[in-house]
DNA sequence: GATTATTTTTAGGCTTGTCTAAAATAAATT
DNA sequence: AATTTATTTTAGACAAGCCTAAAAATAATC
């Protein structure tokens, strides 16, 4: 009846990677996202085809079924949810709860989460700023804007990042830029999108790059 | 590195048998423990055997090496301080607790399990009434005997239950025998040691056999 | 001590998920 | 349009963990 935690994992993959309008994925995009090889992927694909959890046809890349992305999105609801557990509850901070929620997202059980969910005050945001899908799998959309596109002068508050790579997020938490904060940018540099801004406590300068991933909530 | 689930499952189960002052636990019955065939448990044993994790010998038994000891201990931490969480935190009755806390404890995270203690206060004993391992795998041994080797009249608590089958915890949730129910014997039977007694809200008739899987605190 | 019964191991095979190398298809370039 | 390049699929193999059936070792019984 139930998945194995290898099916999971490519369609989370696959409904972190369907952004084109058709939702449709290829075959090496999952093989990239998943670090395994293409023809591992394509594999899974007929296998994920043949349980209707997925549209699949050779050479033509796959879009998540109605079934799929129902399941996709619990394991979204899942992950996020753990990792407010892990922040709120257990004090971790946000550059270490990632790999843990990676594995606690496949635990099955739905009375667990819908416990946890009611423990947890029903969040609606996870620690990294992104929604958390309800039990139906809807969610609300928070206006939030990349860093980068912020000009001179203008205000807001850190509300999460683009990328959660625990690497990036560890770079984060050593500046001190953690969801809640609230920033002022002083530059931002026509050709680089470089940005020097203030907090409370510094000020800090950041590459265009690191800038734009991470997503601000303007005041 | 790690351990695969499997091999996780294996030396817990040896844990479990593992009552001869030896040590020693034979492949049938490590069979009937996991629920799998002589012929797998074999294959596996060889393997632990191959990581230093058991003592092992053709056709001799198996017995848990220092380092097997260490990881299986560690697991029974993990499962008895989920099982807590599990009752405690979210509210969970201690019949459904069981198989959800089977898949907690095989998730990787040191930093994981020490702050999910902290969390819990430190406990000492989890919902069943079995001890749990603190992190250098020592644990507290409480006093207790079983209901059926009580006599008319004799008073005590309902601390845990010797096997924690969730069709039998059920039937004890029904009669409302959970751990910190008081209880005094009316009467045990000297031939099938089946217990009339009282808690405070009712009158029960239990069986031999369940009495004598029904652990108590003398008062 | 020889024979039967039980336990355990070996042999061979299946499934899941992975891989590399080669073949097939699609896309891009000239 | 023909050819080159990139992507995707097929073919064949491997490891982990499981199975059944048969063989080997141990234990029990006569």
């Amino acid at each position: 009846m139930g998945l194995s935690y290898v099916e999971e994992n490519y369609l989370k993959a696959i409904l972190k990677l369907s952004g084109a309008p058709d939702g449709i994925v290829s075959t090496n995009a999952i093989a990239a996202q998943l670090s395994t090889s293409a023809a591992s992927v394509t594999d899974m694909l007929k296998k994920l085809s043949d349980k209707e959890l997925i549209a699949y046809q050779r050479y033509k890349g796959a879009a998540l079924s109605d079934e799929g992305q129902r399941i996709a999105t619990t394991l979204v609801r899942k992950h996020r949810l753990w990792e407010v557990f892990l922040v709120q509850s257990l004090g971790m901070t946000w550059d270490e709860v990632h790999d843990i929620a990676e594995q606690l997202e496949h635990i099955q059980s739905d009375a667990l989460i819908e416990c946890l969910d009611d423990f947890l005050g029903h969040p609606k945001f996870d620690p990294h700023g992104d929604p958390i899908p309800n039990a139906e799998g809807k969610y609300t959309v928070r206006a939030q804007i990349p860093l980068s596109k912020l000009t001179e002068g203008q205000q807001g508050i850190v509300i999460g990042v683009r990328e959660d790579e625990t690497a990036f997020l560890k770079h984060l938490n050593e500046k001190g830029l953690i969801p809640g904060k609230a920033i002022k940018v002083l530059t931002n540099d026509a050709y680089d999108n470089s940005i020097r801004l203030v907090t409370e406590d510094r000020e800090l300068h950041l590459s265009g790059k690191v800038a734009g991933n991470i997503m601000i909530k303007l005041q």
